[in-house]
RNA sequence: GCCGGGGUGGCGAAAUCGGUGAUACGCGGCUGACUUAAAAUCAGCUGCCCCCUUCGAGGGGCGUGCGGGUUCGAGUCCCGCCCCCGGCACCA
């Protein structure tokens, strides 16, 4: 009531799905797109959602993705979007690399496919330099956000605290950082690992490592953590164990992964299970430095400390000596965002030959997505495929240059769009910042939880940048969240890019717009997956119907005792006015949309049972009222049919307090927390009055039978409770 | 293994602050009314066990994954387990 909202709508409409369904069906990705997109703003219509359809976006159109080639440019000049070599995820089906985050089970999250691992000089967002920051969370309101999203980003992000150390390897003149999280058990060490890609490992002359290196590079992944035993090589070489001057033999082994930490490690095998397991196959000694009681042994001369002191002490030692230093280490890698693929927003860069890597200047935005001969994935960027659009003089130089041929991932896209809907026709800027302070951050998002260490976290870390650009004055992006479930069939989720959809048209021929739109909340709590069932929906249906049939008789009611008397309250009218509480309280803080359809189903039935009551009138409007944003249509009509005009433009109901509170209630009696006898009194009685009514009650005394009440409990407006010896 | 969320009838679920005979509302099922019949609609019943029965109903006990505990009173709080779902995981 009274509040302003904004409900706007946008289609995240480049990336996979689209291009893919295009190749399929054949066609272009854009007619495909567009037509998807009418068809589904038609049915939102047809379903009678109330958008504000002015503000529709979609990624695809140039109005939109110029404004995303301008933000990647603005992070290109930060530093925070670069193009480097590294290991990525190749998706062999879709042939193109996919971000970590959307590699689910090993397999791309659009087609299925089992990802590969592959060497690849890709773009990156340099969301790990964001870690620390993402990990704290600048809204009181993140305090709704569900506990298990803060758990999964958490997860995510994958923070430990320890301590980074230099081993000494005299042979190669080098210090060799690891990082570990447990520094306390540096005196347990015995050797030392190499992960089979470090920088080192090139150095060494030998075979057998050569081998080695050769053998593991082409089981990555999930075949080198499924096996049995471990598996690794000895170089030769040796480390010095800074605390205690120990050489430690150093292997290369491949249950050491370069992308953690330094891509070395000292090995523990007393306090380390995988370091044990390696010991064991390789015969190496295992030398416990920490007793049972979690006290330091074996360890010179911080022998006798406790663990955790001993952690400190000796990173404290380390740091003095200029052997080490505390360290923080992160899961989270940076977010890869080219793709291979023609149907996206193009990269606004231009590679020259001479000046390198140039941005493409403001005033040339926006680079339009070429047409080309062939978009279907191949390998190499189907936009290289236009030369009349690839080659283009250096903006610096002049030279003939190379544009940037791969697209954006669509959830760069989608890391800002809920910005643009407050400024949607903009054509200087993303967005003009007064509007977006004045609107954002959302105050409501709704979203699936599988988007937790995506598309939300992204977004984060966009706002977070944006707000260092002075682009925006917060640096949350989404207040109250909530995960609304899916529904299923036949046990799975019902979703576009799975393709069992029942869609929304059939069920609206067949049972109308607003028993599908009730069905589907009354199903249950909307954060939870329902399976869709057609018995379930007749049930609303039998429910509408009998609203419908009993408002009408109460607005047709012409006989004499009806009158809408407000002085006069009866039953009915206390049940209309406790039901809008309920509805209200349950919408509007407990986010429950089931329930008040259960409690307007009692309102009604009790309306039907006496439809001549005083407040008949007042009962049947109420139960329109908070039917409506149901079954806004039926509403509307019965609204009319009741003499009054246009629903929507009413305010929400509100109940009176005065008549929540009733004249009588219902006092039950226990005996022993038992209850043994109810009795309907007023509400206005005294505690004493009601241990004497309580009392006075024959079956209580039967129950009390002659025996000592040791003690009573009186719970205003509820109970009244005996105990005795 | 670590972290998070859950477990209530035949089914979806409700019980909002420890205070009404747990299971509202709906589905399914059973019985009846209306009907030539069906559909639709309406009414009643529907957790388990036992006792009494004059057939109206009445009475007792057990029940919210399991076992304990706190309390006058526990689906709700505490301790210990079991199971299901999700995240992370050769992450040093």
């Amino acid at each position: 009531n009274g509040w302003r909202v904004l409900r706007p709508m946008g289609f995240d409409s480049f990336g996979l799905p689209a291009e893919n369904a295009a190749i399929n069906e054949g066609g272009h990705p854009r007619e495909i797109t567009e037509r998807n997109i009418a068809a589904i703003r038609d049915q939102m219509k047809r379903l009678g959602y109330a958008i504000d359809w002015k503000r529709e976006i979609s990624a695809h159109e140039v109005e939109y993705y110029r404004w995303t080639q301008w933000l990647f440019l603005k992070f290109f000049e930060r530093g925070l979007a670069y193009r480097a070599a590294a290991p990525v995820n190749w998706c062999p089906y879709d042939q193109t690399v996919v971000a970590n985050e959307y590699v689910i089970d090993g397999r791309c999250d659009r087609c299925g496919t089992l990802v590969e691992a592959r060497m690849m000089e890709q773009w990156f967002f340099k969301i790990t330099a964001y870690a620390d920051e993402l990990l704290h969370y600048d809204l009181p309101e993140w305090g709704e956000w569900p506990e298990r999203t803060k758990t999964i980003q958490r997860n995510w992000i994958g923070r430990s605290e320890g301590a980074e150390i230099l081993f000494r390897i005299e042979e190669l003149d080098v210090d060799v950082p690891v990082f570990t999280t447990r520094p306390d058990t540096l005196f347990g060490a015995t050797f030392f690992v190499l992960a089979p890609e470090h920088p080192l490992v090139e150095r060494i002359e030998d075979d057998e490592v050569r081998e080695y290196v050769k053998r593991t590079a082409s089981r990555r992944g999930e075949a080198r953590a499924t096996e049995e035993t471990k598996t690794g090589v000895f170089t030769g070489l040796y480390v010095t164990n800074p605390v205690n001057g120990e050489r430690l033999p150093v292997y290369v082994a491949d249950y050491v992964l370069m992308e953690y930490g330094t891509g070395a490690i000292m090995a523990v095998p007393a306090h380390d299970e995988r370091d044990r397991e390696f010991a064991e196959a390789f015969d190496l000694a295992i030398r416990q430095v920490i007793d049972e009681d979690g006290v330091l042994i074996n360890s010179g001369e911080f022998t006798g400390l406790p663990a955790d002191q001993g952690k400190e002490r000796i990173v404290d030692w380390l740091a003095e000596e200029g052997k080490g230093r505390p360290a923080v280490s992160y899961r989270l890698r940076d977010w890869s965002f080219s793709r291979q693929r023609y149907w996206g927003c193009p990269i606004p860069i231009i590679h020259c030959d001479d000046c390198g890597m140039v941005a493409v200047p403001e005033s040339d935005l926006p680079v339009v997505l070429p047409e080309v001969e062939d978009y279907r994935p191949k390998g190499v960027p189907p936009l290289a495929s236009n030369e009349e659009w690839l080659y283009v003089p250096c903006p610096k130089c002049g030279k003939r240059a190379r544009r940037e041929a791969d697209t954006m991932d669509t959830f760069v896209d989608s890391s800002w769009y809920f910005l643009r809907y407050v400024d949607p026709h903009n054509d200087r800027a993303p967005f003009d910042r007064r509007l977006v302070d004045y609107w954002c951050p959302v105050s409501q998002y709704i979203g699936g939880i599988d988007h937790a260490t995506g598309h939300l976290l992204y977004s984060r870390f966009f706002v977070r940048v944006m707000r260092e650009m002075g682009l925006v004055g917060f640096g949350e992006p989404f207040g109250r969240l909530f995960h609304q479930g899916w529904l299923q069939m036949g046990g799975s989720k019902m979703s576009k890019s799975r393709g069992n959809v029942t869609g929304p048209d059939d069920l609206v021929d067949e049972y109308g717009a607003d028993a599908v739109r009730t069905y589907i909340l009354f199903m249950g709590p909307a954060d939870q997956d329902m399976e869709w069932t057609d018995t379930g929906i007749e049930g609303v249906v039998r429910f509408l119907r009998r609203l419908w049939r009993v408002v009408l008789e109460v607005a047709t009611n012409t006989r004499p005792m009806h009158h809408n008397d407000t002085q006069q309250v009866t039953a009915l009218g206390r049940k209309a006015h406790t039901t809008i509480a309920k509805a209200t309280n349950d919408i509007e803080r407990r986010f429950h949309f089931h329930t008040p359809i259960a409690a307007v189903m009692e309102l009604t039935n009790e309306l039907g049972r006496s439809p001549d009551d005083p407040a008949a009138r007042f009962a049947a409007e109420t139960a329109v009222s908070l039917i409506q944003p149901y079954a806004p249509h039926m509403a509307a009509e019965l609204w009319e049919r009741l003499g009054h005009e246009r629903l929507w433009d009413e305010p929400w109901p509100e109940a009176d307090p005065a008549l929540l509170e009733r004249e009588t209630f219902e006092l039950v009696v226990q005996v022993n927390g038992r209850v043994r006898d109810r009795m309907e009194v007023p509400s206005d009685l005294a505690d004493d009055e009601l241990v004497e009514r309580a009392t006075a009650s024959p079956r209580v005394q039967s129950y009390l039978d002659g025996g000592k009440i040791r003690q009573t409990i009186v719970v205003p407006k509820k109970l009244v409770n005996f105990v005795t010896d």
